[in-house]
DNA sequence: ATGGTTGGAACCCAA
């Protein structure tokens, strides 16, 4: 079973990317992130020829997530239960035994403003989210652009992605590793631990040309997951397609 | 380097 995990900045514009990678890599399970349309715009129709059916949760202009599967999601839970939020972050689902719960982290500006007190307060929320899931399922998968790079080796340049830095900080970090606290693994990590190997890359400044990124998307597993878990990765190629995404697709493969 | 680029809106905001 592969699942993986898009950031696809506007699904309005990455259709077509996101259809040739369906085909080329053939997930079983995905989750997208600011998808930056409303449900009844949402293009399911066109996804169906594909092979995959779609529950979402949208918005206009901003946010908006989606789960897309070739067998059927259940138990859709939109937002963080008992968590008052506008902003269309969050969407989770049963997908062939699998509890895939899909997050779009607020991306928090600059430490010490208002959107990165939100996001530490939102993550807040997550944890305990998921820790009450992680009862309910113990076969759990927490996927989707965390817009934190766990260490280092997820940097192009620890010295500028410091403990001061939005995405690096420690007040972020610290928020991801509770979440880890709670038995849930970096996959990614489970499979490799070279640096420089990024899902992110600013449209600026030609950096993905220079491989100036981050690895900001992740995908945890829960602790019964960890030993099916048989590979991780990150599809670059994408990002080298014309008028691409900032983020490039990253999945894992779980065995049986 | 307070720059630079993209998307979606409406002549700026969020990333």
């Amino acid at each position: 079973m592969k699942i993986a995990s898009w950031n696809v900045n506007s699904l309005n514009v990455r259709l077509p990317h996101l259809q040739q990678w369906l085909a080329s890599a053939v997930p079983d399970v995905v989750g997208l992130q600011e998808t930056k349309l409303d449900d009844p715009r949402f293009p399911d129709t066109e996804l169906v020829g594909l092979g995959y059916r779609s529950v979402f949760a949208g918005q206009k202009t901003y946010n908006g997530v989606a789960i897309l599967s070739r067998e059927p999601a259940t138990d859709v839970q939109i937002g963080i239960p008992g968590f008052d939020d506008e902003q269309k972050r969050v969407i989770a689902a049963t997908v062939g035994g699998v509890r895939v719960i899909n997050l779009y982290v607020v991306n928090g500006q600059d430490v010490g403003t208002d959107k990165y007190a939100y996001k530490l307060r939102w993550l807040d929320a997550v944890h305990d989210w998921v820790a009450d899931e992680l009862q309910r399922h113990p076969q759990l998968v927490v996927l989707g652009d965390f817009n934190i790079a766990p260490d280092a080796r997820d940097v192009h340049d620890p010295e500028v992605w410091n403990e001061y830095h939005i995405l690096t900080s420690a007040a972020e970090r610290t928020a991801l590793q509770r979440l880890l606290d709670l038995g849930l693994h970096d996959a990614f990590r489970l499979h490799h631990d070279d640096a420089g190997v990024f899902s992110w890359w600013d449209y600026r400044q030609a950096a993905f040309r220079r491989n100036l990124g981050l690895r900001i998307d992740l995908t945890l597993v829960s602790e019964a997951l960890r030993t099916r878990c048989s590979g991780a990765g990150i599809d670059r190629e994408p990002r080298s397609w014309e008028r691409p995404s900032d983020h490039a697709p990253a999945w894992v493969e779980l065995a049986g």
